[in-house]
DNA sequence: GATGAATGAGGTTTCATTCAT
DNA sequence: TATGAATGAAACCTCATTCAT
């Protein structure tokens, strides 16, 4: 027999995925839990995040809605299992946008390098982050907590650069970096949300991004 | 943009106030209608807008779930109804306070006025404006139409502002006003939007206003 | 409009029937209540109460599910209404073959109306004392109190009985009158449950209730 | 009465333990069937019978719920056996207390070691006599058995210790030794099923063993 | 011997919605 | 006008159960 206590298989970790039950599934439960996570995101791209039901990830995974219940709680685990991926990767991605940037030496470029892998990353991944910024404005904690993860990277990298600007009187003395940074961040992420809704009004992608990494570019590092 | 299909009118011309079955309601109805639409408002602000049930807003207001229905087809339609009524009041205060202010005389207390003006109106209509922002998100054309609505003077105003700068010469000869007005309007929403995130993130309101008006002020009227 | 709070018709005691959502049913309603009652009272009789599933009250009763949830929070609370019914009437009718009763004159003859009056009641009522019994066994608070009520005012009368039977000197000095009658509450309930028992094993229905009537008028009164 | 079909023994007779799909288990395998057993007999103190899922006894045995299915159809499998298991070892205990005892030299004191050894078995062994009752009184025969093999040595016991006292004269001649008998196990059995529910009413425990012992010694030896 | 994995089956429960009164 | 009452429709979620490994 087992040991009851403590179903934890020694050499998985403890960030392993885990069943419901507790069970550290084996090769063949893990390819079901990850065709399940594709499905849903899959779902993402053509429904509203809270129209999206068990029953529907699992008839279009082709398993039964038991089998879903195996992995996942409910939608939301299975989402925010896709959103923490996505943290991830993005935060690394976005802060490198800015940071290690020649910001000196040619702001106007990294600016609008910058702003152009903003949109980019928002487009890539837009019906995951619609999902992450409707959960987080509704007020879910955990999904707060991870647009916080993708956005602080970059955001912490600008408030540097902006107090560098500060600090070598290229911007106002009373210039407040972790503002600054927080607005352009606001902006960023905003009009990479509503690229298509500035086109729809008229703005060419090549003149929102022109303008954008102006703007960008003035308030990090102004003149 | 043409208002909605649904403004408040005094009289019972063609666009007031129907019953569903097309009647035309008298003092008792109305007053039954206007009860609905304020316990509705009322649930935005305590719950997600998706969690509202036609049976929530009957219990609340003390009438019959069959009674909602000879006034709205369904919870969206209520809402529709409370937000083309922020996004008439809206629309014509946030105007305001771009169109007709002494830019060219004061621009740094004009751009701090708008900045306050934008998140004063923010955080008195938060829970409609959340519900807009997420319907909007999710795809609802109907909810997108109002945002537009909601945003559009402002955002036009401060298209001729910036092309005012620049035929003259304030701002760059190549920047496109249309862009620049929409990436602001983008800033300002946003920002309103999350106040509440950056005083948590350690950006007091005050230098938030003042980032903000910098921002602003910088982009639409320049050096 | 009707005001909103406490939505308590004036006219309906606080114990009148309630709708789950608080409404006072109309006679309609009530009728439909009844019907609810009485199937779940006939299925009482045929299948075990664990087995018995709020699909089938509603099918048996010819109504949708979702009707039965409309009058009861689940099958549990409609059977404890049967029960409390049953504790109500039965309370009564159990002390009155013990109260009142010409114990002195004619001790045999009213034990045997009584013993005969208590499998009387248990055979008339099995199904439902049944459940009462199982769901106090089970730990059920309210059922474990329905069944107290239930068995109380004969009990009560019965510790009387024996008490005055001490002080006349009948029963010994050291009965405890309280315990004596509880134990032959004990018996008398117990023996009525299993009536059909003691028939299959070789007991035939008149040797029972002589027997029973014979210990319970000595335990009671004695010689 | 027979023994039930599955009683214990250590060789692998033809009445020894069998897996589901006949084979007979090794020391392995009987040592998780005994851990199931026994992790069964410990859910039942602490959940009604009909609450206990195969799903929770292996979980809480640590094992998969399919290893449950190699070694019971079912829980009431389960349960069917431990039941036996006390009904083999209670018949006997319980028979001891009515057999061979001194009844015509000291009466009072036999009755009164019986009715605390019928109080102390019924402690010892509450929660599974209370599944046997339940179960029973829910009209399974197969538990209904079990429970007639518990008691009835010790009614039979009972019989003809009432059938000698009617033959000595110590008893009415037109006494019914079975009825008399039958009845005293039900009161035994039921009060040692509700001894807490004395306490509760305010029968002290040494009160309640000297009353039951006064009317045991009445009821099967007399005057 | 043990179990990871999958699922069929079914009751529960909640709502939106309707309609006769 | 308002609503009591009823219900169709679905999603939820849990289990017992099986089977290949």
């Amino acid at each position: 027999m087992t040991p009851p206590s403590e179903p934890i298989e020694p050499d998985a970790g403890p960030g392993a995925p885990r069943a419901v039950d507790g069970r550290v599934p084996g090769r063949r439960g893990l390819a079901t839990r990850q065709t399940l996570l594709e499905t849903t995101a899959e779902l993402l791209t053509s429904s509203s995040y809270r129209d999206i039901r068990v029953v529907d990830i699992a008839r279009q995974a082709g398993v039964s809605p038991a089998t879903f219940y195996q992995y996942f709680a409910d939608v939301e685990s299975a989402v925010l299992v896709l959103a923490a991926e996505l943290a991830e990767r993005g935060a690394d991605e976005l802060r490198a946008l800015v940071e290690g940037q020649p910001w000196s030496t040619d702001p106007g470029a990294v600016a609008e390098a910058m702003a152009a892998g903003y949109l980019a990353f928002w487009e890539e991944n837009s019906s995951l982050i619609r999902v992450i910024d409707l959960a987080a404005l509704e007020g879910d904690l955990r999904f707060r907590d991870l647009r916080t993860w993708l956005l602080q990277g970059a955001t912490e990298a600008m408030t540097d650069l902006v107090a560098d600007g500060v600090a070598a009187g290229a911007l106002r003395p009373d210039t407040h970096p972790k503002a600054v940074a927080g607005v352009m961040t606001s902006t960023l992420s905003h009009v990479a949300a509503h690229a298509q809704g500035f086109e729809a009004w008229g703005v060419p992608p090549a003149e929102l991004h022109r303008a954008l990494a102006a703007i960008v570019a003035s308030a990090l590092t102004a003149r």
